[in-house]
DNA sequence: TTGTAGGCGTTATCAA
DNA sequence: TTGATAACGCCTACAA
C-alpha cells in the first residue's frame, strides 16, 4: 500500500515549493510561464491528483458541489444527473448526489446534515424540492449558494431555470384543437408538483381562448402510470367521452393508453393521447406518444454551470429559461 | 457566516476533550457511559456535523464510498443507486456515485481519478464495469476493497453479489414451453454484457430439453428499444414466424412489442412476448410484460453491506446470490 | 477512563 | 515571482 502522490513530491520533483505547485494548481496567477509549464508536466509525469478533503479542509472552496433531488422518477433523475456531470466534468468540479427520496419529514436535517458534512460549496436544488420553502430558507439562512430547477416562485432565492410549462401546455393543447378535437380531457399532475398547476392553466388557457373552455372534463393523477390509468378509466367510462386526453405527463399518458387499450378504444384513430416530459417511456409504449420534450438534461447542465459561477464570485442571471420542443407521435391524430 | 461547530465546540460544551468526542464519534470504548452521554448531548443540541473531508485527511477512512457505473439505463441505474444509498444511510456512510457513461477510452482512468481525489474507502461496480479487466485489474492493484455486481467471472477479484441469470432465463423459456409454443424467437442483449451470455444460454438449454433446440430463430440486440424493434422486425417478417419471442431485457422486449403492433400482430393471442428485468416499463408497455425480476435496489444494497463489512476489516461471503421472481403480465398466453 | 501532541495534504498569510 | 509557516478539523499514538 504505497503512500500517495502528494504536492511534496510534484514540488520535489519541479524543484519549487508547494505553494508554487498550489498556484499552478489553482491557476492563480503570479508564476513565470516556463515555471508553469515546469510543474504542469512534474504533474501529469506523476499522474498527481490534489486531494479533495485536503483542499476543502485547507482551502474556502471543497471544489464538490452537491445536487439534491425527492423525486421517484427514474428518467427524470437520470436525465439531471447526466447533465449536472457533464456540466461538473468541464469544470473540473466534482458533484455529490443526494437523494432525499423516502425521508419523510427529515428532508431538510438531512440535506443539512449533508451540507455540513461534505463540505459541498453549493446546491442544485432539483424539483420539486425547488419549491420547498423550509429548504430554501434553510439555505439562505447558511448564506449557501444554490441554484433551482423548476421552482414555482422564480422572484426570491437567487438563480433559477426553468421552462415555460405554461406555455407548453398551451401550445400542446392548441394542437389538439387544431386536429379538431373538442372535447379533451386532462390528467393533472401531482399536487405537490409547481409544473402541474402551470401545465393545467396552459390547458385551460387554450381552451378558453378556443371558445370551449367550459366543462372539460378534468381528472386528478399523481405522475405515476397507475393513477393515469385510473384516471384513464374515468375518463374514457363518462357518458360524453373526451375525443383526446392530455395528461400532465408521460408516465400518466401511458396509463391512459393502457386504458384505452383495455376498453378496446384505438389510439389515435378514435381518441388521441398527449404527455408531457419526453422521458424514454414515451417513445417505448405503441403508439409512441406525443409529447412536450422538456429539456432536462440541458436545465440540469444549465443549472451546474450557474452555480459554478456563483461559486467563484461571478454574476449569474436570475432567471435561465430553456426552450420545448413539441413532439409530435404516434398517439395523436384527427379527431374522428 | 458563522464558523462551522467543530469538534472543540463539542468538547467545551461537554467539558471533555476532543479525543472523548472523537471515541464517542467513533463508538470506541473506553468512556464512561454517563460521560458518553453527555457528550452525546452536546453533539445533539449544537447538532454538530463532523467533517467528512477533516476525517478522511487525518484518520485511515473517509467514511465515503463510491459507486460507479457505465450504463445507459435509467431504470437499472436508479435502483442500483438507491439500494446503495439505502445501506449507506444505515451505516452512517456517505455513497459518492460517479458516471462512466460517454467515456470512450477513459474511463479506468476516470475512476482511478476518483478515487484518488475522494478517498473513497471501497468501490461498489456494476455491470457492465463489473467485468472490464482493466478496471478490476487497476482496483487490485491499489488494494481498494470493492465489490462487484452480476460479473462475468465470480472467481477473482473480491465479493460479487449476482443473480442466476441462466437459471432464470431457463425458467422464463420453460414458462413459453409450458404454454404450448415450440417456436420461440430469442433477442440476444448486448455481447458485452456477461449477463447476455448466461441469458441466451439458459434458453438454448431449456429448448434442448424439451427437445426443439435446433434451428430456433435468433437475433442479435444492443439493450435499447430501438434494437429490439429491429430484431422483432425481422423475427416477425420471417416466412416461419414465431410464435414466441423472449427479449434478453425489457426495453428490447417492449420493441418486439412494437414490431408487432405494427405489424398487426395481436400480443399475446397472436404472440407471446416476454422481457426480463422487471425494469418500471415492463408495467407501463401495453400488455404488460410478462418478464423476470431482477432485483436490481437489494443486490445493489446488499454489494454495498459487503463492502462496509470489507472496508471495516469484517470478513465478507465471496458469492452472495439473490433470488428472481417470474413476474407473470399480459404479454404472454398460451400458443394459438 | 481521559487527555496531550503531532500530523494528514492542502490553501492562506505574509515575508523575501 | 517565489517561498516559509501557520492554519483547517479531525484521528492516531502515546501518556497520564
Amino acid at each position: 500500500m504505497m503512500a500517495r502522490t502528494t504536492i511534496d513530491d510534484v514540488a520535489a520533483a519541479a524543484g519549487v515549493s508547494i505553494k508554487t505547485v498550489s498556484r499552478v494548481l489553482n491557476d492563480e496567477p503570479g508564476v513565470r510561464t516556463e515555471t508553469r509549464g515546469r510543474v504542469r508536466e512534474a504533474i501529469a509525469s506523476l499522474s498527481y491528483r490534489p486531494s479533495l478533503p485536503a483542499r476543502s479542509l485547507a482551502g474556502k472552496r471543497s471544489n464538490l458541489i452537491g445536487l439534491v433531488y425527492d423525486n421517484p422518477s427514474a428518467n427524470y433523475v437520470f436525465d439531471v444527473q447526466s447533465g449536472a456531470m457533464a456540466r461538473c466534468r468541464d469544470a473540473h468540479l466534482r458533484l455529490f448526489i443526494q437523494s432525499c427520496n423516502d425521508l419523510g419529514g427529515e428532508t431538510v436535517e438531512e440535506v443539512l446534515a449533508m451540507i455540513d458534512q461534505t463540505h459541498v460549496d453549493g446546491l442544485v436544488v432539483t424539483p420539486p424540492l425547488s419549491s420547498d420553502a423550509a429548504l430554501i430558507s434553510a439555505l439562505e439562512e447558511r448564506r449557501l449558494p444554490f441554484v433551482r430547477l423548476a421552482p414555482d416562485d422564480t422572484s426570491r432565492g437567487g438563480p433559477c431555470v426553468i421552462m415555460d410549462d405554461e406555455a407548453a401546455a398551451h401550445d400542446m393543447t392548441e394542437h389538439l384543437l387544431d386536429l379538431g378535437h373538442r372535447r379533451i380531457g386532462f390528467v393533472a399532475g401531482h399536487p405537490e408538483h409547481p409544473s402541474s398547476r402551470l401545465r393545467r392553466q396552459g390547458y385551460q388557457a387554450a381552451l378558453d381562448a378556443a371558445g370551449v373552455g367550459e366543462n372539460q372534463p378534468i381528472e386528478q393523477g399523481f405522475n405515476d402510470t397507475a393513477s393515469g390509468y385510473e384516471a384513464g378509466r374515468r375518463l374514457l367510462s363518462a357518458s360524453k367521452r373526451p375525443t383526446a386526453i392530455f395528461a400532465s405527463n408521460d408516465d400518466m399518458a401511458a396509463g391512459v393508453v393502457q386504458a384505452a387499450h383495455e376498453l378496446g378504444i384505438d389510439v389515435p384513430r378514435q381518441l388521441s393521447v398527449a404527455g408531457f416530459d419526453d422521458s424514454q417511456i414515451a417513445a417505448i409504449v405503441w403508439p409512441a406518444l406525443t409529447t412536450i420534450r422538456q429539456p432536462a438534461y440541458e436545465m440540469a447542465f444549465a443549472a451546474a454551470g450557474l452555480l459554478i459561477d456563483l461559486v467563484r464570485d461571478r454574476p449569474a442571471p436570475a432567471v435561465t429559461e430553456l426552450a420545448y420542443t413539441l413532439v409530435q407521435r404516434g398517439s395523436t391524430a384527427e379527431a374522428p
